[in-house]
DNA sequence: GTCTATAGTGCGATAGAC
DNA sequence: GTCTATCGCACTATAGAC
């Protein structure tokens, strides 16, 4: 062998480059982007993208498919860094907090992902279905192995359940700024706390007692506008 | 007066005609949708549109203000029906039960706010970002409430609760489909649910008690290939 | 492999007849 | 008020030099 190591050919990192371009465009932007912003975030004019790729659509399918990829990736690193002695809802919670974590704070794939997939045009959307499905079957068994151990109610619904905390999660590519105040981490575990134990206070969750006021807190600690976005 | 009761203008039902067809294309379609689709739905030539809009932006402009408006009746009808000795955490349940409702179950208009709203090119968000606040406040307020009503947990950080709890709502907008068994009511009450009880069976919320299996549902009831949509 | 140049096209928008 | 016709633009995609 020769003395040069072989890595990835030349041709496989620009096609990279483009991809990560992309990737932080379209998470930026949206699915209206451009291939010229893309281009021009590779460093290259807008024809040269298609010696590496066919069409704008080849180019936005594996940018979702990437996407997918990281946050399962990661959401599946979290859950196996579990000792095998944990609950299946454990499981879910870490889930949660690792594919809400892909989408704030790591991979500008996921949140590309999660930030176009409510725009695609049909046949776009046809053909990310597949890995879809397969990421979705992934949750569903999560989501299964907890209900029929007891750990989530028994007659909730579950893939009601799923796109609701689906929606939570992926929604967070559309307002959530680092510079709020809340960490990513922060955040995530919110969003498992709400999603599987409620924001309510225990005592008010399904009794009729009466409420005792418990830290009310009359001036939340924000600093801009946050209020505005629906 | 005259014999003949003044109505609606024909320019105003006609113009209303277009705004229908535009929310309906726009919840179907997404953000894409081109103006020869509302055109066709609204029995017009493309051309006709543009006498009573000045751009597409200023149709897309009216159609989310027109869905904020819709969401934002609706909800406030409903809390405003509750008896005024209910407590804060009942109206924001209120609110939430009847925001999802009205965008699987009612308003063409809801459905397309919600659906296209993650979408929209920058200079149309910053349009729509004066009704977006408005609304934010008035659920900012209904959130404040229950919190300082010792009914929300204090530590949760109000902003985050919020915006996850309408990607949750406002993600509906792109999977529930009535015909798959689940009624809107149903998904707007396993909405108020999850949001603020939490998915989780009481015992396994915070405690280290062994976890007794309750009702597991080993075959749920879904009837086609539902677990692909992430 | 990347460039420049340009062909192709779909769609938003306008003009003017009716 | 709605139509037909068409303009103009922006962007995807291709061709060919280098």
């Amino acid at each position: 062998m020769s003395a040069m190591v072989v890595r990835e050919p030349k041709s496989a990192r620009t096609r990279r480059r483009i991809l990560d371009a992309a990737a932080e465009v379209f998470s930026e932007q949206g699915y209206g982007a451009r291939l010229s912003d893309i281009a021009s975030r590779a460093e290259m004019k807008t024809g040269s993208l298609y010696y590496h790729f066919d069409s704008r659509e080849d180019l936005v399918a594996e940018v979702l498919r990437l996407g997918i990829e990281g946050s399962w990736d990661q959401v599946a690193r979290a859950v196996g860094r579990l000792p095998s002695s944990a609950k299946p809802l454990a499981r879910l919670e870490a889930a949660v907090r690792a594919h809400t974590l892909s989408i704030v704070g790591r991979s500008a794939y996921a949140t590309a992902q999660a930030r176009i997939v409510g725009s695609l045009p049909i046949d776009v959307a046809r053909a990310h279905r597949q890995d879809q499905r397969a990421y979705g079957e992934y949750w569903r068994d999560l989501f299964v192995s907890a209900q029929s151990a007891g750990e989530l109610a028994g007659d909730i619904d579950l893939f009601a359940a799923q796109m609701l905390a689906f929606g939570a999660m992926n929604w967070t590519s559309e307002w959530f700024r680092p510079d709020l105040g809340t960490t990513p981490e922060q955040l995530a575990d919110q969003a498992v706390r709400m999603l599987f134990h409620g924001l309510s206070t225990p005592r008010s969750s399904s009794s009729s007692e009466t409420v005792s006021p418990v830290v009310p807190i009359s001036r939340p600690a924000i600093s801009t506008d946050r209020a505005g976005v629906t």
